[in-house]
DNA sequence: GCATGTTTGTGTAGGTCATAAACAGATTAT
DNA sequence: ATAATCTGTTTATGACCTACACAAACATGC
């Protein structure tokens, strides 16, 4: 599926990593990764993910469609290292000693690259991703965060996960939830529903909608936009707390930074 | 975007909770949305949700393609009808009484209904998906375990939110781990990796790989499939974990189940 | 210099898809 | 009956990705 190349390595592994040499012999090119990236993060934000075809990237450009075809393989390729482009993560971040408070900056950093490019989850995140160089640089700084935690080195890449993957599920929440139009259920709709959604069918969650905190006139079932900062708080603090009993019960500890 | 009826639900809402009136002058149907949504899933299943074209769906039945239009009004529709009947929650789940135990056992279900049906983690899940059915069963089912549990319920519907996150992008790393031939990299790929993972650049993150569990000759950087089952136990884990110091430490509750 | 092979940017064309529009036949309401 | 409405179909349109072929540009080896 993925092209390789001559190392074994995934194209856009390569290229992401600027491992790929560049041809002699011809013209010199007019073009380059960076700035078809760039472009095409550019129309990304501005007009969505869906607004990202081939020509879109290339007209502002000035070039041709399949101009873009001589530096990537496929438009699969691209959206590759768009979702690795966008991950900004800052060149220098000070942590915190404290790792608690180090994995709420580290969490914090991921959220708000996420945040400013919210359109690369609805990329699919293929096991190629883990390898391209912001998602290492993001790993590495979380391994940092984590580095007077006396937890085993697999433990702590799962802790990464998990976290990583809490950060992108709340920031997908809440652009879903940011789509007016879309969550705006009229009072009519509401009552509706509560007519299916009833205590002898649902008797746990009945009463919770009635409470009327999650049903108001506009807003259903599911929070508003202070809800989402909430739920982004209770993962990362149950997840930081789990963390602290971890460490007082002292799971055993392989660790290879020694 | 999504289409309204009458009572303002999006339609899908509206046809997966059976409220949609059926036609009473024209000639009987001859298909039902059930079918549709059946034929569908079943391509889904066998071929991947790329596959879901509405010829594709359409063929099987032996209809015509644009006739589905009639009973869906967008393939986007017909998606977020897959959705939902592709998360198929038992009819009846016996919980244990002891909330974490049945916290583990709502996940475990949860995460065997995604398991069975792994593309539908690749269907953008939009504000409108927890108005579905089965999404508001997996609700109830979630705070029927928490029943116990002396919390307020934003937070349960919190930890019901961060839990399905968590075990959705579990199985959603474990799906992508399974294709082959993307994951595998040869030695010579990862060699070639090794030099760009220095300590130097990567001081936390390059003694992490060199310790050898997270690079064998085919599997890089990410764990196996053994990982994998660590990797959702340990979230699931740290979660639970923080959900019993919240306990003891006596969180403000309120409750409206009483 | 010059021939040769390579690479670049472009134009053209093919194939897949979603879906709008128009239509004939079926069925029900008046 | 007659009119209104609905069903399934045929046809057509417009995005899109991308394979292919070509001419001009450029480096290398003679």
């Amino acid at each position: 599926m993925a092209e390789t190349t001559d190392t074994g390595l995934p194209r856009a592994v390569a290229i992401a990593w600027g491992m790929q040499e560049v041809p002699q012999r011809g013209p010199s090119r007019g073009m380059s990764h960076e700035r078809i990236v760039k472009a095409a993060i550019e129309v990304a934000d501005n007009e969505g993910l869906a607004a990202v075809t081939m020509q879109a990237v290339a007209k502002p450009l000035g070039f041709t469609t399949m101009s873009l075809y001589r530096y990537v393989s496929s438009k699969d390729e691209l959206l590759r290292l768009m979702q690795d482009a966008a991950l900004t993560i800052p060149e220098k971040v000070e942590l915190p000693t404290d790792w608690r408070e180090a994995l709420r900056v580290w969490a914090g950093v991921v959220r708000e690259a996420y945040r400013a490019h919210p359109w690369v989850l609805e990329i699919p995140r293929g096991p190629v991703s883990i390898l391209m160089p912001n998602s290492v640089r993001a790993a590495n700084l979380g391994l940092g965060a984590m580095k007077d935690l006396p937890l085993a080195d697999d433990v702590k890449i799962g802790v990464i996960l998990v976290i990583s993957q809490h950060v992108a599920s709340s920031v997908e929440l809440e652009r879903d939830l940011a789509q007016e139009g879309i969550v705006a259920v009229p009072a009519e709709g509401v009552a509706v529903l509560a007519e299916v959604i009833t205590p002898e069918r649902f008797p746990h969650l009945a009463p919770v909608m009635k409470s009327g905190n999650y049903i108001d006139d506009e807003v259903p079932v599911v929070e508003n936009g202070d809800g989402i900062d909430a739920e982004y708080d209770l993962g990362l603090n149950l997840i930081i707390s789990g963390l602290e009993t971890m460490e007082q019960q002292g799971t055993p500890v392989n660790d290879a930074t020694k």
